[in-house]
DNA sequence: CAATAGTTTGATTAAATGATCAGAATTCAT
DNA sequence: ATGAATTCTGATCATTTAATCAAACTATTG
């Protein structure tokens, strides 16, 4: 018998089923968290029963793996479209930057389902995802290199390690989606804002 | 009756017990994970009984609460140590990055114990700890924020906006903690002067 | 229309969990 | 030393969970 899950061709309706599951799940997660969100509570928002969800996922590592590698992908998509519309290495930091920060406020319910899964999520050898040094690359970190390296190439930026500058970045983005304190006190255009100043001045470097 | 747990006076040997239960939940948060760090789990690592933690804790909740205290403490102690022993804004800057990295790389455990309770535990309304905008401040915040502004009274930094700006340094910091890859490609004295040289062409301000 | 493949449910199961309690063991005060 | 307070354990309980399965239901197709 061949493996319904890992087959590429899904009926019409399988698919639909999958992506109102998936739907269910995010919902489910933003408003209870991970550790509640149980098969029964997605099927409850879902509007399904239980046993549906096994019937399209092998299990429930399956159906997370599913929801974040959905969620991954959309927000790269996301981040990516708006920085390739931009061309030199300072523009390009900068559409970043900006897209970034304007994914979290737009899509805030996707970026707590994100955070939920990432530090909740283990793997069957029970790693977190949040340890995992992933062998596939991540496309948002792999582009802010890319424009990091293109910009010291082109003498727009001046020099610093390329790893530590991109976490940096990456950690001052990330910051606007776990510190509630800094939603309450800095409006999403301000602080994309002074990022893309601050982050302009350190990438003159040294 | 009065409260055993709120009641300030402990015997000797129940602070004893609580400093051991503090240690096994430490070393099973590190080791396992919030979710399958049980009691029971708890209870083997510090050779005692899963009933004997009821006895010392309320609940779980109050247990999980007394670690994330201690840890807490612990690492603020560590940090503004090292940063008051420096006298300029930019010096003091210099240090409380410095000692942040520094104490990741030295206590991994404590880190990781840190962040599966920060993104684990919940309130009794279920509402999660990282989304918590503490009434209570946190001292690391606090002190940073507080050398940003001195910083910008006599003129060693520029202008910018103190929250931002305490929020994409934290958020660098963070990341080393957060980023597996990141640890892999640089390391932590490497990365703590990069992150020094880049905040401090930063803090110069527009 | 009939048969086959795909979809859905409710009931059930086994495992794990946090909490409680009676009573045993230990420590402490007098 | 003896009674009282504290400390500790093993057993037990109620609850929750992911997963499974037979059977019912629906769509598709020849």
């Amino acid at each position: 018998m061949k493996d319904k899950h890992t087959d590429e061709k899904q009926t019409f309706i399988a698919d639909a089923r999958r992506a109102q599951i998936f739907d269910a799940t995010l919902m489910t997660l933003d408003e209870v968290g991970y550790i509640r969100a149980s098969m029964a509570q997605i099927a409850k928002r879902a509007g399904i029963s239980a046993a549906l969800i096994s019937y399209h996922f092998r299990d429930k590592s399956d159906l997370m793996d599913y929801t974040l590698m959905k969620l991954l992908t959309d927000m790269s998509t996301y981040v990516l479209e708006r920085t390739e519309a931009a061309s030199s290495p300072r523009d390009k930091l900068k559409a970043y930057i900006e897209a970034s920060i304007a994914y979290q406020a737009e899509k805030p319910a996707r970026n707590i389902a994100l955070i939920e899964i990432v530090f909740h999520a283990r793997t069957a050898d029970n790693v977190p995802y949040y340890k995992l040094n992933d062998d596939e690359e991540d496309p948002l970190e792999s582009e802010l290199l890319r424009i990091l390296r293109m910009g010291q190439e082109q003498k727009e930026f001046g020099e610093f390690n390329v790893w530590a500058m991109a976490s940096a970045i990456r950690g001052g983005i990330d910051e606007y989606a776990f510190n509630g304190k800094l939603k309450g006190n800095v409006d999403p255009n301000s602080y994309s804002m002074e990022l893309v100043n601050l982050f302009g001045r350190a990438v003159l470097g040294g």
